[in-house]
RNA sequence: GUGGGAGUAGCUCAACCGGCAGAGCACCGGACUGUGGCUCCGGAUGUUGCGGGUUCGAUUCCCGUCUCCCACCCCA
């Protein structure tokens, strides 16, 4: 048997449903603030993910599927090609290709599946969905601004409101700027040197391979360690400072709940100052369910104008696992079920459950061959309101029997009646 | 990529020391030929993930492999 390869899979219904209601609550509330939706190629050239997110990170080195392909020639050498392991590189590089900072498209969103060759795990996935959003343009749109910072941060909130997500939790820090970053992480380097070999055999290897995540560290003796490390506030000169104490005070105004993290970094290498994210208790090791933060200078590394922006990735498989651990399932039952009984009685039924769903309603339709009490048990099973009978004697009275498969109730209702009847109970 | 656990009917899971592969739910038919849910009777479930080995005999033991789950690395 063919099965859906390592870390695909098939999203079904009733939960098909849930993703539905998630996406559907994304665009109204995104539209609200004026963000419009770009969809950019499934596939790009490597080099974008190389340059935009970095050589060095997993992603890149590690996790991207990647092949050459066909050259126009057979002599031609055919171009590396690879599946977009994120979206924000895309969609810078859509952004410079169509100079969309000259044409006032500053916040923009998409929603769609993204790929990492990664051992899968309950929400994590080989084809994964993110739906993320991004404001960037030049600085003369404001898109440096702390007030684009918090703006992001509450309709994030009001979003995870409103699918109903209880108990997230958002944590916020500033990475500063690139020279910031480097001057701490040397400082950090320098401070880990002498008690490095005190640490965790985690630490031990991070202290020179990715000294930032030392802070992330969860081994509880190694805490009074890193308590005492330098932190990345300490290294933010005052425009960065004064950044973060702006957008601190905004989320504030806005009334949205939030800790600051100084621990908090970020893994790809294009995130500078704010950087942020949100997590919900209940998804075991996988607990981040979205996050994101600035990256001023991507646009210049893409080799585009300077265009300051930010923007975040949410994690869809993930907020659908934190819904499905709270919320019942949100499928609509059918109006109704039509019944017809007797040879010819199908012709009747198909133009009555045409006018019904153009009257708006959900209807579904037997066959004629049926026996009634088949009719009726399929009706209960799908959770239908109501029994529809088109027998023979309605057809030739006009006069349908109608039960209300709840009350038990039936009554006779003439054809021109049923989409009203139907519509008020 | 590393370490551990698990794969048996559509679903959830049994099967003792190696001896005819089972139950509940779901499904189909009937009791009931124009009235569901409840009840009763009957029925079909299957490459025991896949491939090999040991054995008279393997769901069971051994090896390999695939997939899922948990954790690590990393990350949304």
């Amino acid at each position: 048997m063919i099965k859906a390869v390592r870390g695909t899979r098939d999203l079904l219904p009733p939960e098909t449903a849930l993703w539905n209601f998630v996406e559907a609550t994304v665009r109204e509330v995104f539209r609200a603030y004026n963000f419009q939706e770009i969809r950019t190629p499934i596939f790009e050239e490597t080099q974008l993910f190389a340059r935009g997110v970095g050589e060095e990170t997993d992603i890149v080195s590690k996790e991207m599927y990647t092949w050459e392909d066909r050259g126009r020639a057979a002599s031609e050498k055919g171009q590396s090609l690879t599946l977009r392991p994120e979206n924000t590189a895309g969609v810078v590089r859509a952004y410079i290709e169509h100079k969309l900072g000259d044409r006032g498209l500053n916040k923009l969103y998409y929603i769609g599946p993204q790929f990492r060759r990664e051992r899968p795990q309950k929400g994590r996935y080989r084809q994964f969905y993110q739906i993320g959003a991004e404001v960037i343009g030049p600085a003369s749109s404001g898109s440096d601004k702390p007030v684009r910072d918090a703006e992001i941060l509450e309709m994030l909130a009001t979003l995870l409101d409103r699918l109903g997500i209880r108990n997230w939790n958002l944590e916020i820090n500033s990475v500063g700027n690139a020279q910031e970053r480097v001057a701490f992480n040397d400082a950090l380097r320098k401070a880990l040197e002498p008690v490095a070999a005190s640490m965790c055999a985690d630490c031990q290897r991070r202290a020179t391979t990715n000294p930032l995540r030392v802070l992330d560290c969860k081994v509880p003796e190694d805490q009074p360690i890193i308590e005492k490390l330098p932190r990345i506030t300490d290294y933010l000169q005052e425009e960065s400072t004064r950044h973060f104490a702006d957008v601190r005070a905004l989320l504030e105004s806005a009334g949205v709940p939030f800790q600051v993290n100084p621990r908090l970094v970020r893994g790809l290498d294009y995130y500078t100052r704010t950087a942020f994210e949100f997590t919900h208790g209940a998804l075991g090791a996988q607990n981040a369910i979205l996050g994101g933060g600035r990256y001023d200078g991507l646009s210049e590394a893409l080799g585009g104008p300077p265009a300051p922006g930010i923007g975040f990735a949410m994690g869809e498989d993930r907020l659908v696992l934190a819904l499905q651990e709270q919320t019942p399932n949100i499928v609509k039952a059918p109006d109704a079920y039509i019944a017809p009984m007797g040879a010819g009685t199908n012709q009747a039924a198909i133009g009555l459950a045409k006018a019904l769903r153009q009257a708006g309603l959900v209807i579904d339709l037997g066959d004629e061959s049926f026996r009634l009490k088949k009719s009726f048990e399929t009706a209960s099973k799908l959770g239908a309101r109501f029994i529809l009978i088109v027998g023979e004697n309605e057809v030739r009275s006009g006069e349908f029997a109608l039960k209300n498969l709840a009350t038990g109730e039936q009554t006779t209702v003439p054809r021109a009646e049923l989409a009203a009847k139907l519509q008020a109970s």
